[in-house]
RNA sequence: GCCGAAGUGGCGGAAUAGGCAGACGCGCGCGACUCAAAAUCGCGUUCCUUCGGGAAUGAGGGUUCGAUUCCCUCCUUCGGCACCA
């Protein structure tokens, strides 16, 4: 490289040396301010986000994935007319700071902030139209000023509590979880990987299942189906009714069912160990073994309590419950199939119709009986061998005899339709829906998140802190950090201290610490205004800019971000904060990058590729381009190191191409015969190429294909090649797909795009401010064209026939074909099917 | 078990209002340039073949002149849920 370099002192460096002009673009565009997004109410604008990152150390390729592709589509938006804003920030709260600070010693915010510091370089080196202007820190005080006074808004509106109740907890990160972070079958810390244990502990809630219904709406959403599935799944609706059952004592026990058309069929009830009525319904007789039981379920994990293939266990309690539609006295059982934590911690049981109920009752010989009658078949309660869950007549439920009962679920099903009225007029019942959906547990028992600003007062309770205190700052002088299960900030010898917003008197803070998906919920707002101190965004800016139309990130977020973040947004939309219903239109989820041996990235296995060292060996153009050559975009795969070569080669290729002045002379020996006719079908056969690939490439930005894109401009620079071979340079031909091609290499090579542009064509500067190029439909449009001609829909020939040509011209071309005429045999064909444009086939 | 996505050369992947399967690139092979190598450039590259052809888009069936594309049954992989009443 320095012997080219040399050589080309005296005239224009034309070796591709990127180093030489990335760095300098790239100061230039923030000097000059190109990416700023400003309010412009002359222009459509786009909002296009892209997950920010935790400061975990260095950008991996993951990041590249995921934001390159990103910005080369918010570019691409920007040509396009669009006032485009694209932030970028950092999730800066996290348990990974506190590691650090246990290591070595370092404050998390120190380590924090150098980690932003780098990262940002890295992030500057992408050459992203990042708006810097507008980054957002949630670390920071003026930042999480806002998030605590969120919290408080909550608080105020009663969609932040304080309970009491068995919740998950980390034994490794040493703090409770939310529902959403606790992962699969094993139930592990999504962190880390431990499984998780459960604490009764008394922590703050956001009452996310009051949304439960909403969330499961999804109109006017550019969403991926994967993404609404997982979070219909994880809310997991079910619609049917509660009925409230009598003890033989008096008590009411409620149920909820999915199926109250088989309350007929309920022949005893089961409560979970943990229910409340438990020890009053069990009678002295069975105290003993009741007590025994509810030990045993307490010593069990839920993974032991919930394994699916687990024998039934239970105890009877010794009391009796009255089914309230036939009167009968049946027996109230305490099994662990039972969850205290789905429905109301009891069941009607109907052996006849629910396997898990026809389970227990074999076992421990209840009664079971048949309510719904299959068609053809009588069900014998005493004989059958599994529970009958499919569709029928209602029988042995007196008045609703001979009602259908369907697979319909709710109140589609007329049987269940017809009961629920039932219990509805009797008032014994009601139609209703229950969620698996669990409200949001936000208190962390950690130092480096936004400390929850609220005090304890005793005489008068939990009070948030008046407005005019926030932020409530995080101390600097913190020294131990070992993890204990409760905050550090327990253990600073006085900042818990403070005092009572209604007496005055002595109250301790809140010494938790908020979950870090709170500030993520909203950091798209705080990109509106950055640095408002007087409010968390500017009603201006949000009504010019909100919703995001385009959110880009990864789908490990489905249920957990991804839907803190809907919720955030109705809430807020409920205070009147924000409008609208959801706060982002489209979402689309890159997949993974994955080692080139096929398994995940990991600092601890070595295989992560570091996209600094590509960097410099490449520039970051073909790293932009290969990331979105190299996979679909939205699937991923295995990183490949040979690969990027090709896509090297092309930027390199495209370098020579515009920058070799020889390209103006063809060589002498490689150019086919000059003659005007043959260039002016060369010149017409660019022009055609340049407006379909501007076609293609336009279509496929729109729809996130970036793969094809990069092909299609792979496949126009090889056509120019070949128009150089052919003598087209110099032609104005020539010079519009130049032109065309650099705009069209923009959004992927931002910067060889501007020093083609600026300093090789002389053109205006800058690139990125020029319009995307527009389609010349009568250049795009091929004159004549080669289709193929089948014989009994096998492939014989290949015909060339004007691009307009009318069906009977395409037939008698065909036939006419020796080829075809050879196939044929003098037979007549039975049937010739002409798709205009696409093929001829012929039936013989 | 339920819900969702996806199965195409040695590899990443193209092509779906039904119409030339394998674009583009990697890898591999041959050649040019070179003392040589790298780089670069050119040609070839789904499989089988008796060189006429034949087979092939996870498997099997269906609709059709024609199916990677639509329908049915099944298999595999990935993601979510799962003793959820």
């Amino acid at each position: 490289m320095t012997t080219n370099k040399k050589e080309s002192t005296e005239t224009k460096d034309i070796s591709f040396n990127p180093q030489a002009f990335e760095a300098k673009w790239q100061a230039k565009w923030e000097a000059d301010k190109l990416y700023r997004a400003v309010i412009d109410e002359s222009k459509p604008k786009h909002y296009a986000l892209t997950m920010l990152p935790y400061p975990s150390g260095d950008l991996h390729i993951g990041h590249w994935y995921a934001m390159t592709p990103s910005d080369a589509r918010a570019r691409f938006m920007r040509m396009r007319g669009y006032n485009v804003m694209f932030p970028m920030g950092f999730d800066a709260f996290g348990l990974p700071a506190e590691g650090a600070a246990i290591k070595h010693n370092i404050h998390p915010k120190i380590w924090t902030y150098q980690n932003i510091e780098r990262m940002e370089k890295q992030m500057r080196s992408m050459g992203a139209m990042f708006d810097w202007e507008r980054e957002a820190i949630s670390s920071d005080p003026e930042y999480y000023k806002w998030t605590q006074w969120f919290f408080i808004q909550l608080y105020k509106k009663g969609l932040a509590y304080r309970k009491k109740q068995a919740v998950d907890w980390c034994p490794k990160d040493n703090t409770t979880l939310a529902r959403e972070q606790v992962k699969g079958e094993n139930r592990v810390c999504d962190r880390c990987g431990t499984p998780v244990i459960k604490k009764e502990l008394e922590q703050w809630f956001f009452k996310a299942t009051k949304y439960a219904d909403e969330l499961l709406h999804f109109e006017g959403m550019d969403w991926p189906e994967y993404i609404k599935a997982s979070q219909t799944n994880w809310i997991g609706r079910s619609e049917g009714a509660s009925v409230i059952f009598k003890t033989e004592i008096g008590d009411s026990i409620e149920i909820f069912t999915t199926r109250p058309d088989t309350l007929w069929g309920a022949t005893f009830m089961v409560m979970s160990p943990e229910h409340p009525l438990v020890d009053k319904i069990t009678t002295p007789e069975n105290a003993q073994i009741v007590s025994e039981y509810k030990a045993e379920a307490q010593k069990q994990t839920d993974i032991q309590r919930e394994a699916k293939d687990k024998v039934k266990t239970g105890v009877f309690s010794g009391g009796y419950a009255i089914n309230p539609v036939n009167q009968e006295r049946i027996p109230i059982w305490v099994a662990d199939y039972v969850l205290m934590s789905y429905g109301t911690g009891a069941i009607m049981a109907v052996p006849a119709h629910d396997q898990r109920d026809f389970e227990f009752a074999r076992k421990f010989n209840l009664k079971v009986i048949p309510v719904i009658q299959p068609d053809g078949v009588t069900l014998n309660g005493d004989t059958m061998e599994h529970a009958y869950e499919h569709e029928g007549l209602m029988i042995n439920s007196g008045a609703f005899n001979g009602t259908p009962a369907t697979s319909d679920k709710g109140l589609k099903n007329p049987a269940i339709n017809a009961v629920i009225k039932y219990l509805e007029e009797k008032e014994i019942g009601k139609h209703d829906v229950s969620y698996r959906y669990r409200d949001w547990l936000i208190s962390r028992q950690r130092f480096w998140g936004a400390p929850i600003p609220m005090v304890h007062c005793e005489k008068h309770g939990w009070n948030p802190i008046p407005d005019d205190q926030l932020p409530v700052l995080l101390p600097d002088d913190i020294t131990e950090w070992k993890p204990t299960g409760e905050s550090p900030l327990k253990f600073h010898p006085t900042w818990k201290d403070s005092t009572c917003p209604i007496c005055g008197e002595y109250a301790m803070r809140e010494t938790d610490t908020m979950d870090t998906f709170m500030c993520s919920s909203w950091y798209h707002l705080r990109y509106l205004s950055p640095h408002n101190d007087k409010a968390p965004f500017d009603d201006a800016e949000y009504n010019y800019w909100m919703p995001v139309d385009t959110y880009t990130g990864g789908s490990e977020h489905a249920n957990m971000h991804l839907l803190y973040f809907r919720f955030f947004h109705k809430a807020l939309r409920d205070m009147g904060i924000t409008e609208g219903n959801e706060p982002a239109i489209q979402l689309r989820n890159q997949g993974m990058v994955l080692s080139e041996d096929n398994s995940k990235m990991s600092k601890s296995k070595g295989n992560v590729v570091a996209p600094d060292v590509l960097v410099q060996k490449y520039g970051a153009d073909t790293i932009r381009a290969y990331l979105m050559f190299f996979a679909r975009w939205q699937q991923g795969a295995p990183w490949d190191s040979n690969g990027i070569e090709g896509t090297a080669r092309w930027i390199r290729r495209v370098w020579t191409l515009f920058t070799d002045s020889a390209s103006s002379t063809p060589t002498v020996d490689s150019a086919p015969s000059n003659s005007d006719s043959s260039l002016d079908d060369v010149k017409k056969n660019l022009r055609r190429r340049v407006h379909q690939t501007i076609k293609r490439v336009t279509h496929d930005f729109e729809n996130f294909e970036f793969n094809t894109i990069i092909s299609s401009l792979m496949e126009l620079l090889n056509e120019m090649y070949k128009a150089r071979e052919a003598g087209a340079v110099g032609t104005p031909e020539w010079n519009e797909a130049t032109e065309i091609y650099i705009k069209m290499l923009a959004p992927v090579a931002p910067h060889i795009a501007e020093e083609l542009w600026t300093n090789h064509l002389g053109k205006a500067y800058s690139i990125h401010q020029q319009m995307w190029p527009s389609v010349d439909e009568s250049a795009a449009k091929d004159d004549s064209i080669e289709i193929p001609v089948q014989i009994n829909g096998k492939v014989r020939d290949r015909i060339i026939v004007p691009a307009d040509a009318g069906e009977e011209e395409i037939k008698s071309t065909a036939l006419a074909s020796e080829t075809i005429q050879k196939y044929l045999e003098g037979k007549q064909p039975k049937k010739v099917i002409v798709a205009k444009g696409r093929l001829v086939s012929v039936v013989v």
